[in-house]
DNA sequence: TCTGGGGTCCTAGGACCC
DNA sequence: TCTGGGGTCCTAGGACCC
C-alpha cells in the first residue's frame, strides 16, 4: 500500500501587521496597516480589523484610508519582521528538521515520520497554539499529502484556521474554487484560461484539450492539471533555505528621475545596500543586473558577469555604470534596481582558494589580492592567511 | 487605485559546440 | 555547394508570489 506524506503548510496571518501588534498591542483590535504614510504609497499588509472594512494588501494608502478613514498607518520595521520569522522557524523546527521556508513568513513541513501515531490535527492545534500564545503570531495551517494542496488547504481558513486537505476532498473542496485562486495562476494568465471556458479549478482539471491549455499554460499546462487533480510533489527541502538566488535592491522615484547623475547616485545607493546585505550573508556574486522602469512604465534590464566571484562595490560600481549607460534613454525614470545573483558562500570560494596554492606564485598572488578586494577585509583576512598556513 | 520591494522560476532566442 | 540535429549555456524579459 502507498504511504501517502503528511505535508504542513503554515502561513503566518498578516504577518507585518501582526508583528506591529505583538510589540504594540495597543494595536491589537484597532484597524492597522503597514506601508509608508503618504497618499501615494501602498499597504503591504492590512491587519484583520482592517480587512472588515475592505481595506486589502498591495492597496494603495489613498484608497484604504476612504474604506476606513480610522486606519492607522503603521510604518515597516523589516528588522522586527526579519526578527519575528526567526523565532517562527525556530519554533516550526522544534518539531521536525523537514521544514522549508518558502518566503519570510510562509513554510511546509514535512510531519510523516515525527507524529509518533499523534492525529496531524492535534499536532496542528498544538503549533498553532504556542506560536499564538508565546510569539503572538497567529498562523493557518494546511494539512495534506503534498505540498499545493497543503498550500491550498492553509488559504482556506484565515485567520487561525486548520483544513485537512485530502485527495478525495479534492472534488468537493477544490474544485469549486475560481480559476485565480489556484497557486501560480495570475492576472495575466485568468483572463485567457477564462476564454476558453475555465472558470473553476474544476474546469480546468476536466478540460480535455491539452494542446490548447498548452498554448495558454506552456509545459506547465499538464502539472497545472495534475495539481487540479491534487497531484503534486511532496518533497520538502530543508536545503533551499540556505540557498539563496539573488541579493537585489531596487526603489521607486515617486516624482521621477530626469538627471543622469541624480540616476546615477541611486544606483550607487542601491549598490551599497546590495553590497552591506552581501557582507551580511557572507556572500560574493557572479553576476550583475541593473534593471530601469522608465515614466511609461517599459522595463529594461542588463546584465554581467564577473570573471570571479566578488563582493566589492567599486568592482560592482563599474559593471553599474557600464550596464546604466547602455540602458539609458532619455525619459524620465520610474524605478532602478541592482540585483547580483550567482552567489556562492565567502568561505567556499576560500576552500577554493587554497586549492589554488598549487599554481604559480605570481598568479597566486593576483588572485589573492583580488579575492581580498572583493572579501571582508579584517575578519575574513585572519581567515586567509590561516587556510593558507594550513595548507 | 496607476501602485512597493523583496524574491523565484520559466521561456525564447542566440551563440557555440559536436 | 546552401544544408542536419542535438545539446548547453547565456541573456532579456515576463509571470507570479508574499
Amino acid at each position: 500500500m502507498k504511504k501517502y506524506r503528511i505535508i504542513f503548510h503554515i502561513d503566518l496571518n498578516a504577518f507585518f501587521a501582526s508583528c506591529e501588534e505583538a510589540v504594540n498591542p495597543n494595536l491589537k483590535n484597532k484597524p492597522i496597516g503597514i506601508g509608508k504614510n503618504s497618499d501615494r504609497g501602498i499597504l503591504t499588509t492590512a491587519n484583520y480589523v482592517a480587512r472588515k472594512y475592505g481595506v486589502t494588501s498591495a492597496m494603495n494608502v489613498y484608497e484604504a484610508k476612504k474604506r476606513c478613514p480610522q486606519l492607522l498607518v503603521v510604518p515597516p520595521n523589516f528588522a522586527l519582521y526579519q526578527e519575528k520569522s526567526e523565532q517562527f522557524f525556530t519554533v516550526l523546527r522544534s518539531y521536525t528538521d523537514m521544514v522549508e521556508p518558502a518566503s519570510i513568513d510562509e513554510g511546509y513541513l514535512d510531519m510523516t515520520d515525527v507524529l509518533e501515531g499523534k492525529h496531524p490535527l492535534d499536532v496542528a492545534k498544538e503549533i498553532q497554539d504556542r506560536l499564538n500564545n508565546d510569539y503572538d503570531l497567529p498562523v493557518s495551517i494546511g494539512i495534506a499529502p503534498n505540498r499545493f494542496l497543503a498550500k491550498m488547504a492553509s488559504d482556506m481558513k484565515k485567520p487561525l484556521g486548520i483544513t485537512v486537505l485530502r485527495k478525495r476532498d479534492v472534488q468537493e473542496k477544490l474544485w469549486p474554487l475560481p480559476i485565480e485562486a489556484m497557486y501560480g495562476i495570475g492576472k495575466k494568465t485568468v483572463p485567457n484560461l477564462k476564454l476558453i471556458g475555465i472558470n473553476t479549478i474544476g474546469d480546468l482539471a476536466t478540460f480535455k484539450d491539452i494542446q490548447r491549455l498548452g498554448k495558454f499554460l506552456g509545459n506547465q499546462a499538464v502539472g497545472f492539471k495534475d495539481k487540479a487533480w491534487g497531484n503534486a510533489s511532496s518533497v520538502v527541502d530543508p536545503s533551499k533555505a540556505e540557498e539563496v538566488q539573488s541579493v537585489g535592491n531596487s526603489k521607486t522615484f515617486e516624482g521621477f528621475l530626469h538627471d543622469y547623475d541624480a540616476m546615477l547616485k541611486a544606483l550607487s545607493a542601491l549598490t551599497e545596500s546590495v553590497v552591506r546585505r552581501l557582507d551580511k550573508k557572507e556572500l560574493s556574486a557572479k553576476s550583475l543586473a541593473v534593471q530601469v522602469r522608465f515614466n511609461d512604465f517599459t522595463n529594461r534590464s542588463k546584465h554581467y558577469s564577473f570573471e570571479q566571484h566578488t563582493g566589492d562595490f567599486d568592482e560592482f560600481m563599474e559593471a553599474v555604470e557600464y550596464l546604466f549607460e547602455s540602458l539609458y534613454e532619455d525619459k524620465a525614470v520610474h524605478l532602478l534596481g541592482v540585483s547580483t545573483s550567482n552567489l556562492e558562500k565567502r568561505e567556499v570560494l576560500f576552500r577554493q582558494l587554497s586549492i589554488f596554492e598549487a599554481k604559480e606564485p605570481l598568479e597566486k598572488q593576483e588572485h589573492i589580492d583580488k579575492l581580498l578586494k572583493s572579501i571582508n577585509q579584517n575578519y575574513d583576512k585572519a581567515l586567509l592567511k590561516k587556510g593558507i598556513k594550513n595548507k
